[in-house]
RNA sequence: GGAGAAGUGGGUGAGUGGCUGAAACCAACAGUUUGCUAAACUGUCGUACGGGUUAAACUGUACCGGGGGUUCGAAUCCCCCCUUCUCCGCCA
């Protein structure tokens, strides 16, 4: 959520960065909001004034009463009864206005960041960074859902079975697969000084608010009805959620967690040609960083949370991209998100497997996540997370990448995880 | 799930209808003193949204777990909800 006096301070600003998220409602919204605003700060005074009057006449019918003038106060009493209702229907006013301008806000999303490029969609992100190389796979090359098949380890199947579509089940050393990538995910964050967190892996509403899936993305969660409660998209609500209403030290900052979940989805009606196999799952496991720190270090650390992803990708030899965002397929909480896409050679494709984001304050006001700055004053922090890494794509390019004629290697990094340097039909 | 108790500022904790935005103590911050550290002393010490000002000063309202209600007036009385603790039950 931006900031109100954001928007009224700086309108220009906010209006020239909406644009490029060809944002189209923004001008409107705006407007709106500040509209809404003027009226809402009008009926306050009106409020206060009203309220301010009340509070001297009852401290004047209590001095009354003590001085033992007691029809003098009764006269001041009746008199005050009938303010009461005006100051009702005021704070009446004041709370629909409140919430009108509440509603407004939720609606715009964050101003993209001066580096973020205009665009409409994919093809307008700045591929900034590219390494490895492509690798050229033997003729008879699978995809990973047949490979999958062919090496019995990852069974869909059985997952629609006991679930539904997009629930898959991992057996074997495909299970294990899974489970070194984890811990290797996990040690590696452990070295860099994160802290591992494990969180809950449902949430309340206000964790929905706070870091911006309510009330944009409400249909994308699974909702546990009966308790009110959500199936987490990603580690991030959570984890960042920890922070909400918390005033910071300074001296604990910056905070680096990091934790991993399964992932929920529902991803209704997105089922399409490019979502075989494991390219997009309704759960899935990710190790995802979250960061928290001072405004004026945050694109520092974007910087550094990118390098450290690349540091995975390298690790694990998968041949991979660096995209700036551009503003139209940034998400709606992002300042400024770099994604990073792996080469999956059997599908000639390019997967996401990582996002890596700055919020600034969007999330932070929304979550009330403050300190103490320098000259006393409280100040909203910057909240950064991204995945390090999302499981299920990360597989799919190491199986098809990897695959030989006798079996699919391992990448050197986790064969100490896997204990094994292949998978293959004996195992 | 049943019974009881409790939720006050960064912390401990006082406060059962007006003089309480809230005592006291601790922590924190600034200063004085001291050869350093420590101690002592003095002062400051909530947040949000407004008004006001070039900026301040100054000033209004709201907030004592959350939401309603009673009253001229509520931290204080009433109702609902949430959370925590104790006991019982159940259970990985």
């Amino acid at each position: 959520m931006l900031l109100l006096t954001n928007i009224r301070d700086n309108k220009d600003r906010v209006l020239s960065g909406l644009k490029k998220r060809n944002f189209r409602e923004a001008a409107d919204l705006v407007e709106a909001v500040l509209e809404q605003d003027k009226a809402r700060r009008t009926i306050q005074v009106q409020r206060d004034d009203a309220s301010a009057e009340l509070n001297t006449l009852s401290a004047r019918v209590g001095g009354l009463m003590k001085e033992g003038k007691k029809s003098e106060a009764e006269q001041l009493r009746a008199q005050i009864g009938g303010k009461k209702d005006a100051i009702k229907t005021l704070e009446d006013e004041l709370k629909a206005k409140e919430s009108k301008v509440q509603e407004l806000l939720y609606k715009i999303p964050n101003v993209p960041a001066d580096k973020v490029p205009a665009g409409t969609g994919a093809d307008d992100n700045m591929n900034v960074h590219q390494h490895g190389t492509i690798p050229v796979l033997d003729e008879g090359s699978l995809p990973h859902w047949d490979l999958i098949r062919k090496y019995d380890i990852i069974d869909f199947d059985l997952g629609t079975k006991i679930s539904g579509a997009g629930f898959p089940v991992y057996k074997g050393q495909g299970a294990k697969l899974q489970r070194a990538l984890i811990n290797f995910f996990l040690d590696e964050a452990d070295r860099q000084g994160y802290r591992e967190v494990q969180p809950p892996i449902v949430v309340n509403e206000a964790s929905g608010y706070g870091t911006g899936q309510l009330p944009d993305k409400e249909g994308q969660m699974y909702f546990v009805n009966a308790d009110g409660l959500y199936l987490i998209p990603t580690a991030e609500v959570p984890i960042t959620n920890l922070y909400r209403d918390v005033i910071m030290e300074e001296r604990d900052l910056p905070v680096r967690n990091v934790g991993c979940t399964p992932c929920f989805r529902r991803e209704a009606g997105s089922w399409g040609a490019h979502v075989r196999g494991l390219n997009r799952l309704h759960q899935f496991d990710k190790v995802e960083i979250v960061q928290i720190c001072k405004a004026e270090e945050s694109y520092n650390t974007l910087e550094v949370m990118c390098t450290y992803v690349q540091g995975l990708l390298e690790k694990l030899e998968l041949p991979y991209r660096r995209l700036l965002l551009c503003g139209g397929d940034m998400g709606f909480n992002s300042a400024m998100t770099y994604d990073f896409e792996v080469f999956s050679a059997a599908q000639e494709r390019w997967l996401e497997v990582s996002s890596v984001s700055n919020f600034e304050t969007f999330q932070a006001n929304r979550l009330k996540l403050r300190y103490k700055n320098k000259d006393g004053k409280m100040e909203l922090l910057h909240t950064l997370n991204g995945s390090a890494l999302a499981l299920p794509r990360i597989v799919a390019a190491i199986l098809e990448n990897n695959q030989t004629p006798n079996g699919i290697n391992i990448p050197g990094v986790l064969r100490p995880y896997t204990r094994f340097d292949r998978i293959d039909l004996h195992s």
